[in-house]
DNA sequence: GTCTATAGGCTGATAGAC
DNA sequence: GTCTATCAGCCTATAGAC
């Protein structure tokens, strides 16, 4: 009986549409603007057939910040695979910032968020999210950093926490400020993770 | 004839009311659940009436912001007054994080908003604004940093938005994922600033 | 100056017909 | 599964009476 298959199938395929959409409002205009009757409208359908896939509001925009959660580690894993430690720093730092400034609404949504996506991503859920990894690659550079020196002298929670806050600021500041003149990013990220990497044992 | 100053000063009077209770509504739910009618009934009067002393409800929150860039002012301007460059940028940094931390609504109406209050702030307005002098006590602090041997192969802009956004980065994560366990921001932008004071010369 | 009343929108979510 | 129709609420802003 292949029918039931074949249910399943569309069923996940308009999901993935419905998904597909929603992203494509928060990209264009902001995890504000998207409404129920706004993406119905987008993928012609009536508000009240969204509910038939998504519980509410709320859980669609659970699923999208999984969606950014999975892009941005994959953007980490990769620069993180460099085999000297401070190379993946800077890659690392490379790739956040460019994750971030490519993708403001998305990183508005996890990181800024007046709701609690990341507690969501980090917290009570399965233990290997994708929040959860990236935060893993992030601990993994920081803990090579130390086996060569860099800031051996601090809790390994503490330089990782001091790299990542460095890297959001840099984003959100952006984000938040959009219209201001300030120095590229790339180069402010750059400039962080050297000073980091510069400060050697105790 | 005194009673068109005594107009005046009822205006005022009743203008700073509004403001009150609209920055008691931000404080306790924050800027998006600020509407005109809230605010309206806080203060026993009718929404129309509102609308006699704001054109609107942006510009409400803009003054609101300037409130709030004041306040930042004064405590960054204590901190820096210290003599010594080194010690002004560690309080500097500390301040700024209570400041943030301890106003967290309004840390995001002014730096993580949608709207842009900022550039209201430092472009198009009077030089002579809070934010613009905020940023020149950053800008000064900065400079004497250099003048002792931190950092003085940097330009001096890349310097100052590094604090910057080092600072901002640890108040902003913490305001933006309220729920996790992050280790004490004062600890943070302590590591931050010293890790920057620490990198001296070429 | 302050009010009531209202225009003209928007929103999330659901009941019930088909 | 999908629709229409709707509930019940929110919002900014304004017109016009007093």
């Amino acid at each position: 009986m292949g029918s039931k298959e074949r249910r399943e199938r569309e069923r996940s395929e308009q999901r993935q549409r419905i998904l597909d959409a929603a992203l494509q409002i928060i990209t264009k205009e902001g995890f504000a603007a998207l409404s129920m009757r706004k993406l119905a409208e987008k993928i012609e359908y009536s508000p009240a057939s969204i509910y038939l896939y998504f519980r509410n509001r709320e859980q669609l925009a659970q699923e999208l910040s999984e969606v950014g959660f999975n892009d941005l580690l994959l953007m980490l894993s990769a620069a993180a695979g460099l085999p000297r430690a401070i190379d993946a720093l800077h890659a690392m730092g490379a790739a956040y910032v460019k994750y971030g400034i490519g993708n403001p609404a998305m990183y508005r949504l996890i990181f800024m968020g007046d709701s609690e996506f990341i507690d969501a991503a980090f917290g009570n859920q399965s233990k290997d999210s994708a929040g959860v990894r990236a935060y893993g690659v992030l601990l993994d550079v920081a803990r090579r950093l130390q086996s060569d020196g860099v800031m051996k002298n601090v809790p390994l929670i503490e330089l990782a926490e001091l790299i990542w806050t460095a890297l959001h600021g840099i984003v959100s500041l952006r984000i938040g400020c959009s219209r201001m003149k300030l120095t590229p990013p790339e180069r402010l990220a750059r400039l962080a993770t050297e000073t980091i990497a510069s400060v050697t044992g105790d």
